[in-house]
DNA sequence: CAGGATCCCCTCCGATACTG
DNA sequence: CAGTATCGGAGGGGATCCTG
């Protein structure tokens, strides 16, 4: 079991550096869904992305922007971002890696505490 | 449609910050899909990761033993990385991701390359 | 309200050199 | 073979101040 591993398998455009998986910064996955029930505003954003300041946030989206995740418009001097189709898509990978991480997260902070495997 | 965000939506253990959706750096991923079909040697990580170097390759697996996703084991002067339980565990949402990204790197290009969208 | 401009720190990553 | 030590550059992220 286990065949010499392809030493072209990350080679070009093996989906690992677009995939969701460590796509974007800190903030991008959080806001993608912030915009899952329809288009937000930037102060409406900041609300449950505590603590993120208008710089960071301001750059996360315009890199969410420039992969047409998402789409901000301006009208009447308001402000708008919401999902494109394509950053749409996403949820549903995002929330099987959600359904993951609650599923396993208790066993995942056990491991960080350095809490015994028994056998060891 | 869009109801108010709830402001404690990211606040305590959402799982946003353990979700393999940006979790662990930049190898982490495909380490994990390196060892898919079972244990692998240190050297023969760095074949698929071209350029990666011993010391950041040490960092990576560090982090992801820490994390209870990968074991390390020494058998007779022999060192072989493999995945846990946890770690397999992983296996399922991380092929979505990919699967995702397989279906759409090309809307990613093209956005990033600008190729408008006539409508602006 | 929706940012932009600065400053600063910290981590990530790569290159190089060295070791049991 | 499987790392560790050290250096250095680039970028991420926060704080603070400023603006149309």
């Amino acid at each position: 079991m286990a065949a010499p591993l392809d030493p072209e398998m990350f080679d070009e455009l093996c989906p690992s550096d677009l995939s969701p998986i460590r796509f974007g910064d800190k903030w991008a996955g959080m806001v993608v869904r912030c915009l899952e029930d329809g288009p937000r505003r930037f102060s409406e954003l900041r609300v449950p992305l505590r603590g993120v300041t208008a710089k960071v946030l301001t750059r996360s989206l315009r890199r969410l922007e420039a992969d047409g995740l998402v789409r901000r418009t301006v009208l009447a001097g308001r402000v708008e971002y919401a999902l494109t189709p394509l950053g749409r898509s996403l949820l549903g990978p995002m929330e099987v890696a959600c359904a993951w991480a609650r599923e396993h997260w208790e066993e995942l902070l056990d491991a960080r505490e350095g809490v015994g495997t028994a056998a060891d």
